[in-house]
DNA sequence: TTAAACTGTTAGACTAGTCTAAGAAAGTTA
DNA sequence: TAACTTTCTTAGACTAGTCTAACAGTTTAA
């Protein structure tokens, strides 16, 4: 079963919301919001998921993606992913351009070309932001992580990815020094407004807790 | 100005027909049979691009790429054939596949992606089925050429390219072990039919007019 | 426990791209 | 040049995806 663009955007927000926010229900709203339409769109859009069995809805219910519509959003999660990271790689594009240009090739149907892309690029499991990519049967590896907000005072710690994935945060978390693999020392926490000074390789930098919320490590 | 994927594909399609058949005059009905849809919807789209400037054309006149049409039609196929390229040499696509998945990534908005692309290639000026790719200002490189029924018996020459781009030419061609570079020998042709008897490598093959008039060689 | 606030649904309208059916213009040929 | 054929255009309809405006259901909190 083909699906359309737009389908196949309703879907990955759903499966992205779904483990973004683990248990917390899903409404019109939301969805419409992530995806900037209104609720009335997202609504119309919902009946037709659901005559296709792509999702799970019932009027005033809270709304599910059935098996074939989540094997279906990450699909789409696997090749945005997998195009990212050629971008990166191949292609000298910086952390923050990936994106939108991923937002367009996501779309191509051609398996033969996702299996090709993966093998040209050595079978990544993980995108230049540090998200997992779905292998061909869908499985991802969850690499366990914290946010930096989470390091006590005095610990080491790897950045292993980001939370927020705007061109704005990733700029600006680039022009710091940091990114992907590198080590972190937490110096010190503010009490009053969690702000934080760690040490990136021979710099000490002072990061709100709005930005350390938003990066993941590992220690 | 972003045009949509249908806006697009009918500029590329008069581009190609009007480099194909020289001087034809190009009319609704031979437009709509290429893109596969109905007089009555060419004719609608053709007020629309007509509208923004894209197409020359009067009423029961003929069809005209305008300056603007032309540099965003010759854009899209830079990006088609930088597209069968990057497939045919970085993925392991055989000739008679790239063509259909390229049809879906022209239509990707990005310079960036498009000016890395070419340089991740070298900056080919000729596509995997001989055709050229226009630079980034447009220009394509014109190289001389004949369709193999045109050379005369006992001459040597070397395949360049094909004038059919379909799957199932493309698949018979290979299967003959015919392909660019490849060099020929016409060793006979039949008076009655124009049955070509022609030798590759160590094999000696017969083909028919309708084959040796799609392959196209340089002596 | 009921009024206010929020969330979800429906109805009606719009655009892009397509179609069929019918009619108008142009070209061809006897 | 009149009749026929072909090509082109118009009118009206349909689907996908979107919107606004209004109404319905649910939740919250006074």
């Amino acid at each position: 079963m083909v699906l359309t663009f737009t389908e196949e955007n309703y879907l990955k927000s759903l499966f992205k919301i779904s483990i973004e926010n683990e248990n917390q229900e899903v409404g019109t709203t939301t969805l419409a919001a992530v995806l900037g339409v209104k609720a009335a769109t997202a609504n119309d859009m919902l009946k037709k998921l659901k005559e296709k069995d792509l999702v799970l809805y019932e009027k005033y219910g809270k709304i599910t993606l059935s098996i074939v519509g989540r094997t279906k959003a990450i699909e789409v999660l696997r090749k945005h992913r997998l195009w990212e990271t050629f971008l990166y790689e191949k292609l000298e594009f910086s952390w923050d351009e990936i994106h939108a240009v991923a937002e367009q090739l996501e779309h191509i149907q051609s398996e033969k070309l996702v299996e090709q892309l993966d093998k040209f690029l050595g079978y990544p499991a993980f995108d230049p932001h540090g998200d997992p990519i779905p292998n061909q049967n869908g499985e991802m590896k969850v690499q366990f992580k914290e946010t930096l907000s989470q390091i006590p005072m005095g610990t080491n710690c790897k950045m292993v990815g980001v939370k927020d994935n705007s061109s704005a945060f990733l700029q600006y978390v680039g022009k710091l020094g940091l990114g992907i693999n590198v080590d972190i020392l937490v110096v010190s926490i503010q009490d009053y407004d969690a702000m934080m000074l760690i040490e990136v390789g021979d710099q000490t930098l002072t990061i709100s807790s709005k930005c350390s919320e938003n990066i993941y490590v590992v220690q």
